[in-house]
DNA sequence: TAGTATATACTACAAACACCGTAGATGCAA
DNA sequence: TTGCATCTACGGTGTTTGTAGTATATACTA
C-alpha cells in the first residue's frame, strides 16, 4: 500500500512545487521563492516546512546550521490527484473543458501554443 | 471597479459549478448533485448556500416553500482567476506545465483529444 | 571571549471551513 | 384541524490553515 498521501494545503502545494521546481531549499531560500507575491515571515515559513514534515511531505538533511527540506513525495501523484480532483468537482469530468479555460485565461505566446500541440502530439493515443 | 470578488473555498467553488452547470437549484437538489462522492447531511449543504448568498456567490428566488438559489458570478471570472492562480503557484507560470499534467491523468477518449486540438486550433494567436 | 546575527523549536491564536443539530415555519393530507 | 413531512433559520463545534511571537541553540567576528 502506497500509504495515502495526506491532501496537501494551497499553501503547502506551494511549497512542494518550489522544491520540486529549483530543488532542496532552506527556509530562507523559501521565503524569497514563494510565487504568489505575499508578504510572511520567516517564522512562518519556518511552521510550514515543520507541519509539512510532521505530515510526511518533506525531508530534511543539515548542511551547516540550517535545514534542507526536500519533497518527499512524487509530483506526479500530488499534482496528479490534484487535477483529477480539480477536473471531477469543477469541470463536469471533461478534461476538455478544464484546458478551454486554460488557455483562455494564460496569455500564451505562439511558442507555448507550439509546445501544447507538441504535448498533445506525443500523447500516444493522440493519433488514434 | 468590479467589486472585487472573494475567493471561493473549495467546496464553494464545486456548488459553484453545479449551479453554472445545470441551473439553479435547492438545497435538496444540490445534495444529490455534489461531484465528490462525500456524504453529507441535509443543513449541511444548506449552511454552505447560506453563507455563499452572505458572500454575495449566490443569490436566490422562492419556489413553492424552497429557495431556488442561483449563482451571482460569473463563471469566467472565477474559475479564470483560479486558473491563473493555479498556473502561477503551481505550475511556474507556465500553462503548458499545467496542461501537460493534465493530459497525463484524466483517461481521454480519442474524441476529447480531437476537441481538444480543435480547441487549440480555434486560439485567436494559434497560428502565428 | 563577548557580542551579534541567524537558525530552530515550541507555542499560541484568530479566522475560515466543513459540518450538523435543534427549533420553528409552512404546506399538505387524512 | 390535527398530524406528518419538509423546509428554513440560526447557532454551535471540532479541525485546519495561515500566521507569527518568544525562547533557545549555534556559529561567526571583532
Amino acid at each position: 500500500m502506497t500509504s495515502k498521501i495526506e491532501k496537501p494545503s494551497d499553501l503547502e502545494m506551494q511549497f512542494l512545487c518550489v522544491l520540486w521546481g529549483r530543488g532542496p531549499c532552506t527556509a530562507r531560500e523559501m521565503l524569497g521563492l514563494l510565487p504568489d507575491g505575499k508578504e510572511r515571515a520567516y517564522t512562518t515559513v519556518l511552521s510550514v516546512l515543520q507541519v509539512m514534515e510532521k505530515k510526511g511531505l518533506l525531508g530534511h538533511s543539515r548542511k551547516g546550521n540550517a535545514n534542507v527540506y526536500y519533497p518527499n513525495v512524487a509530483r506526479g501523484d500530488v499534482l496528479g490527484s490534484f487535477m483529477k480532483r480539480m477536473v471531477t468537482n469543477l469541470f463536469g469530468g471533461s478534461p476538455t473543458a478544464a484546458m478551454q479555460l486554460l488557455l483562455e485565461e494564460g496569455e500564451m505566446s505562439p511558442e507555448d501554443f507550439q509546445r501544447m500541440r507538441q504535448v498533445l502530439d506525443d500523447q500516444p493515443e493522440g493519433d488514434k
